[in-house]
RNA sequence: GGGUGAUUAGCUCAGUUGGCUAGAGCACUUCUCUUACAAAGAAGGGGUCACUGGUUCGAGUCCAGUAUCACCCACCA
């Protein structure tokens, strides 16, 4: 056996043991023969960046889930890809253009800049694909997508053809959310809502025919006054019940605007009259269509005042509100001003206000009568056909599929795939045509003059499709595969991205996607704040790896936070994991080292030589149970938790220590290989590695997941031998320290006990041996059955035994019996509850019995413990 | 305006179907470089589980309400 350093040191590691799983082929589900398949479609990053912090820990789950799954001998497919990002991609590629080569996009053209962007994200790709290498993630790169890839691409735009065919897709001018940087519709979801203190601007419309009477609307934009073409009031205002039916005339653009009544006005706000712009507000809008109001489009697209603004055109609309207040206040009709705190729309992804505007643009029903998207996705989630986890968010999306709106689907930007639609150049945009290929000539006129929609996808019509599009280019893939096993993705695109997955895929496949869907947390930095570029608090998983080790990273993003809760990362806490990385290490070294050692997959119970081995073994069939069913609930932080617990107090602390004296090398290794095994999913590469370096014929990524062991364990009897050994080992050492004893003046040890326990000592210089040399500094024991004699030493309880520990004088009486004292009172006081407690006949008659004989074994146990303790005091004093 | 989550040790957080005296990591105190590991070992100290009620034999856990914080949704002009 080659010399093991001290210290693990994964960087040295982990790239040859990626290359080594990826060369075996073993991330190919084709490779593994099993009729139980497991499918996990990768969340696709943008492809114009580099993975952050979120992406590494949604991978983390993914890949854990994954190789548990493919340690359990399923068919295991992790597919990987990347998403084009439309508008995202199209912000950031442009900004690159200008500071690169001072370029705009128009300055390119479209083609070109098509042809540049795509490069760009062929390019990130590439750097995110090692970027994912590096954190493990054991997914199928011989599968990998692209939401652009022709095969992915064709199948989600016959997913429109066939939602034209139905009837789902519709053309039409609505008002809708556009954002004049990127120079684009957007749909609801894009858009954020920033709460912004603002001004409600009180403006005097003078009534017609009349040079004293008013009616005053109050407004937070006083600029869209200009394309106003009502005043509305509620129909129980009966302040202005009179003026429904006149007329007022607008100041500034000197036309006569209906005065009219409209329930969705609220009376109590303002002044009970509102303005109606119905080309550039969403209420007004509907006003406007059910009140058949003229619509005047004030603001174009590059948010500057139109020629319908008359003097005011060309301006800002910022420049534009400031002379409109202005003149309104020339004119005496600006009553008054007052603070407002109102929210603000903005663009998602640039953060510019948003202009709504009345736009042609193209629609998904998701409400049709032939086929409701968003009624059979209700319907899926409430029959439990997709299990959300953690379950809450369930509620939250189907209250959002209660309140979901037609989805604006079209984009007015360059990057992406675009419509398959088709204009005649004789017939004009009433006619077009839908079709994958461009139709070689006009179904109406015969005409061969045929040009494209212009307009291209929202990001989300591809990605959302991304569950079944992406099985769809390999034979048999979708047939074995779909609907996938699991899902995972942060909870911040529980909205943009499972909810469209689930109506687009239900709606393409006739299925639901996924059977789980499992939301992660957001990961925030150690004051609780989000990782953002402008607050520079990023933290680059490629530099956490190489400074600590991707396994260490993987755990510190999902252990000690609760599922779909946020969780902080900082550097003190992934060294915590770097450190468990390297107790492990030395665990294995200690076990490597050892003569004759080796990795053992099968022992019986004959292997089993003596207590320690029994106590071990239990341990270990506990863990491997708890763990299994930890991971059916997909409580992944809480199984390795459990799993941490007994490879360092169990197995370390204990089981190493003892196996130093009482060596059974097979134990060793038996409980290691299931360690490893166990481990392996959470920390897959130190585990790899020192599997390897046990000389092991199969990679660990291809073993199976341990067995229950009950076949064993249930032989055993008399595990909790250890436990009490352990008590007293502990106890001699506590009395040690609290006397400041050094270790090498040596104490000499009673062990007593007058109950059966004793008879139980199965093995007497098996546990005196491990006494003396487990760090208690005693010379020598002795067992005895009666205390005569004792007095001089110090009293304990431990376990099943009282221990009589002889300090040769340098006992500290006084605070011995203040100790004694304290001690007393507290138990008595816990006594006297559990006492009460057992004397309530409603518990008596209620509680279950094993409850009921538990406590009564407890009251007996603390009973003994205190009068033993009583007698000790006695003596001392 | 509606919704969700959080509130547990000095700090960051776990706590599964309600069940023995509520746990971990970090930090803190004392001791130890003992032949796997000082990135470690040994022994400790530290908590009215936000508050008020309720259900229950039994509540950190379930229910109702209150407070504070965080986030999400929303066509309050």
């Amino acid at each position: 056996m080659k010399e093991l350093p001290k210290i693990y040191e994964p960087q040295k590691v982990e790239n040859e043991i990626y290359m080594r799983w990826e060369e075996g082929g073993f991330f190919n589900p084709d490779n593994i023969a099993s009729d139980e398949k497991y499918c996990n479609i990768l969340p696709p990053p943008n492809a114009n960046g580099e993975l952050h912090i979120g992406h590494a820990s949604g991978y983390t789950v993914m890949d854990i889930f994954g190789r548990w799954a493919r340690m359990k001998g399923k068919k295991t497919l992790l597919l990987p890809g990347k998403d084009h990002a439309g508008i995202q991609t199209q912000v950031v590629f442009e900004k690159k253009l200008k500071a690169e080569l001072g370029l705009s996009r128009q300055e390119i053209g479209r083609e070109e800049f098509y042809k540049k962007t795509y490069d760009f994200c062929m390019d990130r790709s590439g750097y995110m694909r090692s970027q994912e290498k590096k954190i493990g993630i054991s997914a199928d790169w011989s599968r990998e997508k692209f939401t652009l890839d022709p095969d992915v691409l064709s199948s989600a735009l016959q997913t429109f053809v066939k939602m034209h065919e139905d009837g789902l897709i519709y053309k039409g001018k609505r008002i809708i959310n556009w954002c004049p940087r990127c120079a684009t519709a957007l749909s609801d979801v894009e858009v954020l809502h920033k709460d912004t203190p603002g001004k409600l601007y009180f403006i005097k419309y003078p009534l017609e025919n009349s040079q004293t009477e008013f009616i005053t609307v109050a407004t937070t934009r006083p600029e869209t006054m200009l394309g106003d073409t009502a005043v509305a009031v509620s129909p129980d205002d009966e302040r202005f019940a009179k003026l429904v039916g006149k007329n007022a005339v607008l100041p500034l653009q000197n036309r006569s605007i209906p005065i009219i009544a409209d329930q969705r006005i609220d009376l109590t706000f303002g002044t009970g009259a509102v303005k109606i712009t119905p080309a550039h507000d969403p209420l007004d809008w509907q006003i406007g269509k059910d009140h058949k109001l003229e619509e005047i489009q004030i603001i174009d697209e590059k948010a500057l005042i139109t020629e319908f603004g008359g003097k005011y055109a060309g301006m800002t609309t910022h420049e534009a509100r400031k002379a409109v207040v202005k003149d309104l206040e020339k004119l005496n009709l600006l009553e008054k001003i007052e603070d407002l705190a109102h929210s603000v729309s903005i663009c998602e992804r640039c953060k510019t206000i948003i202009e709504p505007l009345t736009s042609e643009q193209w629609f998904i029903n998701v409400d049709a009568k032939k086929y409701s998207l968003r009624r059979l996705a209700k319907k899926v989630i409430e029959e439990n056909l997709i299990e959300i986890f953690p379950n809450n968010f369930k509620k939250i999306l189907i209250d959002w599929f209660d309140n979901m709106r037609d989805w604006c689907i079209s984009r007015q930007i360059w990057w992406g795939p675009r419509f398959p639609v088709w204009y005649c150049d004789n017939c004009g945009e009433q006619k077009y045509l839908v079709s994958l290929e461009k139709p070689s000539n006009c179904p109406h006129c015969n005409g061969t003059n045929l040009t494209q929609d212009e307009n291209t996808f929202d990001t989300w019509f591809t990605s959302g499709q991304w569950a079944h599009t992406t099985l769809k280019s390999r034979e048999n893939d979708f047939e074995n595969y779909y609907p996938s096993d699991m899902m995972v993705m942060g909870r911040d695109l529980l909205f943009f991205w499972s909810a469209r997955m689930i109506m687009l895929s239900l709606y393409a496949t006739g299925k639901v996607p996924f059977r789980n869907l499992f939301f992660t947390g957001l990961v925030l930095d150690k004051e609780g704040h989000k990782f953002s570029k402008s607050r520079g608090n990023g933290i680059d998983p490629l530099t956490v790896i190489e400074k600590f080790g991707a396994d260490a990273l993987r755990m510190s993003l999902i252990m000690d936070s609760a599922p779909g809760q946020n969780s902080r990362l900082y550097e003190e806490k992934i060294e915590t994991f770097r450190n468990f990385a390297n107790k492990l290490w030395n665990i294995s070294r200690y076990c490597l080292t050892q003569e004759g050692f080796k990795l053992v997959e099968e022992i019986s119970s004959k292997d089993i030589e003596n207590p320690a081995d029994n106590w071990i073994i239990y341990k270990l069939q506990m863990t491997v149970d708890e763990i299994s069913r930890l991971f059916e609930n997909k409580q992944i932080a809480l199984a390795a938790d459990v799993l941490k617990t007994f490879t360092w107090n169990d197995f370390a602390d204990w089981y190493l220590e003892i196996n130093k004296i009482e060596k059974n090398q097979k134990i060793l290794g038996y409980v290691l290989d299931k360690v490893l095994r166990l481990w392996h999913p959470f920390i897959p590469f130190i585990t790899e590695h020192i599997w390897t370096l046990a000389e092991q014929e199969k990679m660990l990524i291809i073993s199976t997941w341990p067995r229950p062991l009950h076949d064993i364990a249930t032989l055993l009897d008399g595990w909790q031998y250890v436990e009490n050994l352990k008590a007293i080992i502990t106890t001699i050492r506590n009395v040690r320290t609290e006397n400041k004893i050094e270790l090498d003046k040596k104490i000499s040890i009673v062990i007593n006990s007058n109950n059966e326990a004793f008879s139980k000592m199965i093995k007497l210089e098996f546990q005196e041996e491990i006494i003396k040399r487990l760090k208690t500094g005693a010379d020598s024991i002795s067992y005895n059955q009666s205390e005569s004699g004792l007095g001089n030493s110090i009293k304990r309880t431990a376990g099943a035994y009282t221990l009589f520990i002889n300090l040769a004088g340098a006992i500290n009486t006084e605070k011995e019996i203040a100790k004694a004292e304290k001690e007393i009172a507290s138990l008595e006081k816990f006594i006297a509850g559990l006492a009460s407690r057992l004397e309530n006949k409603e518990f008596v008659s209620k509680a279950p019995v094993q409850i009921i004989s538990q406590q009564q074994e407890t009251l007996a146990k603390k009973q003994t413990e205190l009068s033993e303790l009583k007698k000790h005091l006695k003596s001392l004093s």
